[in-house]
DNA sequence: TCTGGGGTCCTAGGGCGA
DNA sequence: TCTGTCGCCCTAGGACCC
């Protein structure tokens, strides 16, 4: 058996964590810079659609008296990570499949009562963490997360834990899931569906294999399977990132190359440190500058460019220097640019680098970098930078209305007044 | 004024050497 | 020497996830 454990409403709850007045209220959590909303609770969902701009329901907000909330991600990862550490002791084979998901497999666990097992696991969450989580047990993700779905829709009946557990409850849970909310059937393929006059899960699972290959490749027949009730996704282990990216919408269109040099000088830096966490070095950067598409009246341009690195890299100069170069050469004058960032590609271990016989990356970084981020450890992350960088931060990500960092940041830890 | 960010996997198609 | 075919590798683009 696999179970699928969701925290419902994540990022919603973690604010309610801390704010226990939450409850019961419309709560909504705003991407960076405040732009658009990425996350609901139950309260708010009827009046806010996921992903609408937040101009654009400001009145909705004060008419529904809605909660907002500027991400706070040293929160919300913080929460995920406690929420983690105590699954993992329910199960030893444990998948983190993203911040708010995990999948746990329960083999020989035949002489246990898996049903009550998942409210002694719910009930263990939310007592240590305040988090409240639904619980989908099934034989393969996909139905184990179709089972999260119903514990998630029918918490009374359910108790927030659903087990599809026989063939019959397989298939009713399939002839009741609508196809556009199937894990892995995203906007495009369902409205291929619909087209067709599948409507449910259920019908999916009866088209031939031949359609289902033909028009969604092989991600599609084994999501088939899966529905069928046949394993096709392994639980997997943690692997290192093949890419790492940092990418950033501004506050303000840049015009001018020197603003945009900086900005794209700090994605590499970060970039850099983001490898060297995980001890891989990339060998080539993709640099890409964007200008606003909403803006219709200014002429719009995308440009992206791969810069290949002679040598193997994770130094924070190394990486600054080449997109530099990357962005000399698709920077065009006159442009509004609203967006840009650097992705790090084509990565290997950093204790398996291979001496290239006319260029390598200089020696003395790799003690530099380690010290900068000892540093930047110790007193703080990147107060220690590059001088190309910003090093009066003028540029400032809005984030009007970001709860306190209670759990990760000393000064912002939650205080009792006794009275 | 104001519309996110960070990932993965798969396929098609082109270049290239055997 | 020329041409066709096959397989491999790479890249761009499209789909998906949270």
């Amino acid at each position: 058996m696999i179970a699928l454990i969701d925290c419902n409403n994540f990022y919603a709850s973690c604010e309610r964590v801390f704010n226990p007045d939450l409850n019961g209220k419309p709560v909504v959590i705003l991407s960076n810079n405040d732009g658009c909303v990425i996350a609901r609770s139950n309260e708010a969902k009827p009046f806010v659609p996921m992903g609408a701009p937040a101009f654009q329901y400001k009145e909705v907000f004060i008419q529904h008296d809605i909660k907002i909330f500027s991400s706070n991600f040293a929160l919300y990862g913080d929460m995920s990570a406690r929420v983690m550490n105590i699954l993992s002791t329910f199960s030893p084979k444990i998948e983190i499949y993203s911040i708010d998901e995990a999948f746990l497999q329960f083999e020989g666990f035949q002489y246990t009562n898996l049903y009550n097992y998942g409210l002694e696991i719910k009930q263990k969450v939310q007592k240590s963490t305040g988090i409240p989580i639904s619980i989908g047990f099934a034989e393969t993700k996909a139905l184990a997360k179709v089972a999260n779905k119903i514990a998630k829709k029918f918490p009374t009946e359910t108790k927030g834990v659903y087990m599809i557990d026989s063939e019959e409850k397989r298939l009713k849970a399939l002839k009741w899931l609508p196809v556009e909310d199937v894990w892995g059937i995203g906007r495009k393929f369902s409205k291929k569906l619909l087209k067709l006059g599948v409507q449910r899960a259920f019908q999916f699972t009866q088209l031939s294999d031949y359609w289902v290959k033909k028009n969604m490749s092989v991600v599609g027949l084994r999501l088939k399977r899966e529905l069928l009730g046949e394993p096709n996704l392994e639980m997997e282990e943690p692997r290192k990132k093949q890419n790492i990216a940092t990418t950033r919408s501004f506050e303000k269109d840049y015009t001018n190359i020197e603003e945009l040099k900086e900005r794209v000088t700090t994605f590499a830096v970060t970039c850099a440190e983001k490898l060297r966490k995980q001890k891989s070095c990339c060998n080539a950067l993709l640099v890409f500058v964007h200008t606003n598409f909403h803006k219709n009246q200014h002429q719009q341009y995308f440009k992206n460019i791969v810069v290949k690195l002679p040598f193997p890299s994770n130094s924070s100069i190394e990486l600054a220097r080449f997109a530099n170069v990357g962005l000399e050469k698709i920077f065009v004058q006159g442009f509004h640019y609203k967006k840009a960032g650097v992705i790090a590609m084509n990565f290997t271990p950093e204790a398996n680098i291979q001496l290239n016989f006319f260029e390598n990356s200089n020696p003395k970084h790799k003690l530099l970098m380690a010290a900068m981020d000892k540093l930047n450890n110790e007193i703080g992350q990147h107060k220690i930078k590059l001088a190309s960088q910003d090093l009066d931060r003028t540029w400032k990500m809005r984030q009007e209305k970001r709860s306190p960092r209670y759990t990760t940041k000393l000064s912002e830890v939650i205080t009792v007044n006794a009275t």
